[in-house]
RNA sequence: CGGGCUGUAGCGCAGCCUGGUAGCGCACCUGCUUCGGGAGCAGGGGGUCGGAGGUUCGAAUCCUCUCAGCCCGACCA
């Protein structure tokens, strides 16, 4: 993409109604602008992002056989008034009512509706384990929202559904989940602790949230230091292998990690005191077990082998897709700007031509972007006629992982320069060096 | 939903107290010079001062109502 062609829409200046870093560099970095109060458009930049994001989402959860579909936004109450949260969820559900005096509602989840999905077609044993999921706008009507993406009142979510015939199968789908959800973040760069948690308006007994560790979190949380050195790394997972997947599990459960909600004083005095750690955290997923609880209210129940008719059991797993852009960002920021992990960022390479015009390095900056291109890459090349400054400036707050910068003063030694936005280190190199270097970084392209 | 604050050009702000018909910086447009970390000079365009009502000869400024946004709290992916 040629920067004098995109819609990047950077502000030299904060808006005044920003309070945390993510969000202040969302609006600077042209990534947003907010519709209304907790409501946002994804400009550009910001939409490459949360795409990205929803991408990784959609492969990691595929890779444990779980099947994406999409459910609608709005959602007739019945359903609701079926299940006893119609009642239950109280303000924070957006009510509408449609022309033919028909209650109606934003879906701040789905459970009801996947409920009545598969009462519809499911009878069987034989059909499960089934989990399905989608990625899908939310509503909740946040009395106070903030911290833009943050906590906003329209929200993106990828929410899951698993089936299952028993209580020992739907705790191995709720052991898949958190395998593939532990994946998931570190592919986005993330550490996401997994901590017991509450549940909420969801209700069930079992239930883990994921944090990311930041000084903005909106939750306390307690843990122990081990569980920051645990890597997910290159291991293979057969997520249908039960044994493996709850070993998995044992070990990101093991090291006491809890939330102010949960905290249990006692046994985190139990870790050793060099290990003890106090910070807060940014909840970016949670997984829930939760039995019967909708499968009973609302009839949803196979035939057994036994010929027995049972409720099915189920779970429910969320991972905030819009939030995670606010929280990588709250994770991985400097003072100039945004650095995104290469996993999620929105360009592989930013590429700025310091003498637009000039012949040598209009050619070099061409030659380099189409290279990049052929290699599958998404570079951002800043052809504006500006000054280096206000190009550097703008790569740095926008956050590129590399720069390739391309100056006559180095091209005269047919040199151009590599920088790591995240270390600021720079190396010079040959033009093809510096396309075979980034080619390296991102080998899948 | 309680408490506090703010709405003036795309963004950041001054002007309001003490009424006299709107200004600064950035951004934008034109020209010249500049050109490896948000350039300089000159010229230029852009605002029903959130909205409605009232007081007044006259309201961005005073009064009333209203809408929107932000902060603290309770709540929350």
């Amino acid at each position: 993409m040629r920067l004098s062609r995109y819609f990047l829409p950077v502000l030299k200046e904060t808006p005044a109604e920003a309070q945390i870093a993510s969000h202040r560099l969302m609006l600077r970095a042209g990534m947003i602008k907010q519709a209304s109060a907790g409501i946002y458009s994804w400009l550009p930049l910001g939409f490459r992002v949360l795409k990205n994001i929803e991408r990784i989402v959609h492969e990691e959860q595929q890779a444990a056989g779980h099947i994406p579909m999409l459910m609608p936004t709005l959602q007739p109450a019945d359903l609701w008034k079926e299940s006893g949260r119609y009642d239950a969820y109280g303000p924070e559900m957006l009510r509408i009512r449609d022309r033919q005096d028909r209650d109606m509602l934003y879906g701040p989840t789905n459970e009801e509706m996947i409920t009545d999905i598969f009462r519809s077609h499911v009878s069987s044993y034989r059909d499960l384990p089934l989990t399905l999921y989608h990625v899908q706008w939310k509503f909740r009507d946040e009395m106070r929202p903030r911290f833009g993406v943050m906590r906003g009142r329209e929200f993106y979510m990828k929410d899951g559904y698993n089936f299952d015939v028993d209580r020992d199968a739907a705790l191995h789908a709720y052991n898949r989940h958190m395998v593939s959800y532990l994946k998931t973040y570190e592919r986005m760069g993330l550490q996401a602790i997994p901590m017991r948690a509450d549940s909420g308006p969801i209700g069930g007994d079992d239930t883990h949230e994921f944090l990311v560790l930041a000084d903005t979190g909106e939750s306390e949380v307690f843990y122990d230091a081990a569980i920051t050195e645990l890597k997910f790394g290159d291991r293979v997972v057969d997520y249908d292998d039960v044994d493996a997947c709850r070993a998995i599990v044992d070990e990101w459960t093991a090291p006491y990690a809890r939330t102010d909600e949960t905290h249990d004083a006692a046994k985190f005095d139990a870790v050793p005191e060099d290990r003890r750690r106090t910070s807060r955290g940014i909840e970016v997923g949670q997984i829930f077990y939760f039995g019967t609880k909708y499968s009973d209210a609302m009839g949803a129940t196979v035939t057994n082998k036994d010929g027995e008719v049972v409720p099915v059991h189920m779970g429910s797993h969320g991972i905030g897709v819009s939030r995670l852009v606010g929280a990588i960002i709250e994770a991985s920021h400097d003072d100039n700007g945004i650095i995104w992990p290469e996993g999620v960022t929105p360009f592989h390479c930013g590429i700025v031509n310091l003498r637009q015009g000039d012949t040598d390095c209009d050619a070099a900056c061409a030659l380099i972007e189409g290279s990049l291109i052929a290699k599958g890459l998404d570079p951002l090349y800043d052809d504006r006629d500006e000054r280096a400054g206000a190009k550097f400036a703008t790569m740095d707050l926008i956050g590129l992982p590399w720069r390739i910068t391309v100056g006559p003063r180095g091209l005269k030694n047919g040199l151009v320069e590599l920088t790591s936005r995240r270390t600021g280190e720079s190396e010079e190199m040959t033009v093809e060096a510096a396309i075979d270097r980034v080619g390296q970084i991102y080998p899948r392209g």
